[in-house]
DNA sequence: ATTCTTACA
DNA sequence: TGTAAGAA
């Protein structure tokens, strides 16, 4: 199945859209084009699909491929690799927002600092106005 | 060539 | 679990 074009589609981003058919991306990931239905009957994998019918794997759907095979490979079955996969896209958002508040933090902080710097009165202003309370009494 | 279902090691 | 054969 050769669906290879001009060079423009090498070229593209990482992340495109369905581009493999089931044969190739079989091949690529080593499997035999059943054991890639299987996955995506078990809820592994959910590859693009042409107005036919017809599954196209994308690059990310060869980067998952690549990630079950080394859960299998650790032993895991199907539904243990499903888990695994699922908590590790649930810990990478996490970790994203986690960033997130981490800045939010760092602004928030330097704007307290700033707040600080505007009420803070210099010394020798400060001991004049001391003083000059102290007088009155 | 691909799809899904069924059956087997 | 993964593979193969059947039929569409």
């Amino acid at each position: 199945m050769a669906s290879d074009i001009g060079g423009d589609s090498r070229h593209r981003a990482i992340q495109g859209r369905g581009v493999y058919v089931i044969s190739v991306a079989a091949e690529l990931a080593g499997m035999h084009p059943q054991t890639l239905r299987v996955y995506e009957r078990r809820g592994l994998l959910e590859p693009n699909r042409t107005g036919g019918g017809s599954r196209r794997y994308s690059e990310h759907d060869l980067e998952r491929l690549r990630r079950i095979a080394e859960l299998t490979d650790a032993g895991l079955n199907i539904e243990g690799v499903r888990r695994v996969i699922e908590l590790e896209a649930e810990l990478a958002e996490l970790r994203a927002q986690l960033e997130e508040e981490r800045e939010l933090a760092r602004l928030r902080e330097k704007e307290i600092h700033r707040q600080y710097r505007r009420d803070l009165v210099p010394l020798s202003q400060a001991v004049v106005h001391v003083k000059s309370v102290q007088i009155r009494r």
